[in-house]
DNA sequence: CGCAATTCAATTGCGCACAATCTAATTACG
DNA sequence: CGTAATTAGATTGTGCGCAATTGAATTGCG
């Protein structure tokens, strides 16, 4: 793969796009293999990192989810109520700022935790690299996002 | 960040999980990037794609562009309309084979490849990372893929 | 105190992403 | 040859992801 001038007249994709395109296809080659592991909890991908940040600390607001996993209320409200009527979250108003509502685990919800075990072992071994590699994978694509996040100011 | 045995009581994402969120978090980092750039070309990210698919080859069929970019017909389908309704595509049967639409860019299709050299340019700067960094990146990115792809079967 | 600005969540609208289903065209096979 | 299997694309339905708007609650400031 060789890099060659930017020549408008003979168009190749440059090396921004393949980095891209490569992060795009990996994203979605994940939530592919995601997709039938979560399927027997009824979860989708998305539903999972929500219960993944309520696992962790339970009863929390929902621009603290938000901001955790970088989604807004307009993604969130629906999903949220989506996870509610599956009976695995509970959503009410916090009484010292009626304006946020907290959203916490109910008892079905807790539990799933213990059926999810097995989805981060077989992702684990789906994703087939040593410990150090994801390490450092995870650590570049954590500073990426912060240089794109920090140049869009 | 230490890792500790997992522990089902006391739950803590795990490495592959981080791994997942980071990847989810730069792709739609990227996609926020490329957001602003693209919306005087009046093209969505997905669109920007597919006509990078053919300005590299112009006329392909519906089928070639979703091998390439990893989308089927029920993504693609409205969004070709979409671009054909912006006056950037055509799309026409292929006489040889009738089960066949064959995308072709327009005049306007094809001009609008000299007005996205900027949009590149930018990418790569928003992404700041040494020339060697973002290759790297990139083939590890997609060796990542490959595994996950392969271990889906 | 009282009004303006801010904050939080919900809603609306648009555009992917993908499974499932459908139709039509082509190819394979007995 | 003719029927079955395959292939291409479109359509439908569900669920994100995000901008923009709305409405209610809270905070800040004169």
């Amino acid at each position: 793969m060789q890099k060659k001038p930017r020549n408008p007249d003979n168009f190749e994709i440059e090396l921004d796009a393949q980095l891209c395109f490569a992060i795009y296809g990996a994203a979605h080659a994940f939530t592919r293999t995601y997709k039938p592991l979560l399927e027997p909890l009824g979860l989708t991908y998305p539903q999972y990192l929500v219960m993944i940040a309520l696992w962790e600390e339970d009863d929390q607001p929902v621009k603290a989810i938000g901001d955790r996993l970088g989604l807004d209320s307009g993604t969130l409200s629906p999903l949220l109520k989506r996870l509610e009527q599956s009976g695995l979250v509970a959503r009410k108003r916090d009484r010292d700022d009626e304006r946020q509502v907290r959203i916490s685990l109910t008892a079905k919800g807790g539990e799933l935790r213990h059926q999810a075990t097995g989805v981060a072992q077989a992702i684990g071994k789906a994703v087939g690299c040593s410990f150090d590699e994801a390490v450092t994978l995870r650590d570049e694509l954590i500073a990426l996002k912060q240089r794109l996040i920090k140049a869009g100011e």
